[in-house]
DNA sequence: ATAATATAGCTTCCAAGGAAGATATATCCT
DNA sequence: AGGATATATCTTCCTTGGAAGCTATATTAT
């Protein structure tokens, strides 16, 4: 018995009036997603980096080259504000793995893009963040994590729209 | 094609040397969890708590009358420092929904106990939680969430040891 | 053309939690 | 019994991100 359904047997006993049965499936959920993130946030440090960090980077790195983003579109991309990711860029910018510039097409905007030093380091730090992700996966079974994949793909869509689509 | 899949498929084009495939099931479930979080804290957020402030409560009323844990197990249970756990109790207490107390069986401890206004409150406040989390749930076929709950509960035994088993 | 409204990105204030450290007590070893 | 070590809890310092606010620019409406 694990630790979610200790905590769902004590509420059957004190409050046998609530269905609790959701809790099996957003408590783990969440559970796990902790347990991802500690083991995933391991890599990161190895490279001198933070979650936030390593998001911005590899956004960066995925565009292609020029490899280059406006702090708003990386913003969206890696859902936080605005003002989060100007410090994000704020620390990487002291760090010497991005710059910032004035934007040619906006007169109000930035453009971010990866320095050569940036450009090395994710690329090394994504190789071992994907070895990482694969190791932390393969303890499922192939079955397990392709049902498990296609259920939430299901569920993020009740959460997000299609890429692509224009907001109703 | 939904946001992951669009990050694969970038990947595929900028590191085809990078096998990619298990952030399919990594970046959704990370995602998946920040939007069931948003939507939980809505609920949190009628009643005036945070979500570390409902975890503390909710784990108080579950343990039973007289509803009292030290902050060492509240912490445990709600997988935080006892640095943190320290300020949620503060918050708490002085909005009159714990009492704080020294413990009568270790002289270094504390006792945390549920007043009558905060035993009040969480009964209110988890009746809303667990709607909230069936609501979210509903969104998935009965038969995916019960595959959802097994292939979590297996994965989740990977990073925690069982229920009352002594550490190896 | 001009005014009203919206937006991009940064700054400041605030909140929450981690890490390190401090104090008092409990436990273990000799 | 006394000293060494471990533990419970709180405090302080630091980090990160959200929310609110600000300035400059872009877009929309008249």
């Amino acid at each position: 018995m694990d630790h979610v359904a200790r905590i769902q047997q004590e509420w059957a006993r004190e409050r046998p009036d609530v269905d609790v049965a959701p809790a099996g499936v957003i408590g783990r959920l969440h559970r796990v997603a902790g347990h991802l993130t500690e083991r995933l946030c391991l890599v990161y440090r190895r490279f001198g980096l933070a979650e936030g960090e390593f998001d911005v980077l590899a956004t960066l790195r995925r565009a292609g080259a020029p490899y280059e983003r406006a702090p708003g579109e990386l913003a969206a991309h890696t859902m936080v504000t605005t003002g989060a990711m100007s410090k994000r860029i704020d620390r990487l910018e002291q760090a010497g793995l991005v710059t910032r510039r004035p934007s040619e097409s906006d007169g109000r905007g930035r453009v971010v893009a990866l320095t050569t030093a940036g450009l090395e380091l994710i690329d090394a730090a994504f190789t071992e963040h994907m070895a990482n992700e694969r190791r932390l996966l393969d303890a499922l079974a192939p079955e397990d994590a392709e049902r498990l994949e296609a259920i939430l793909t299901t569920w993020l869509a009740v959460f997000e729209l299609p890429v692509g689509e224009p907001p109703t």
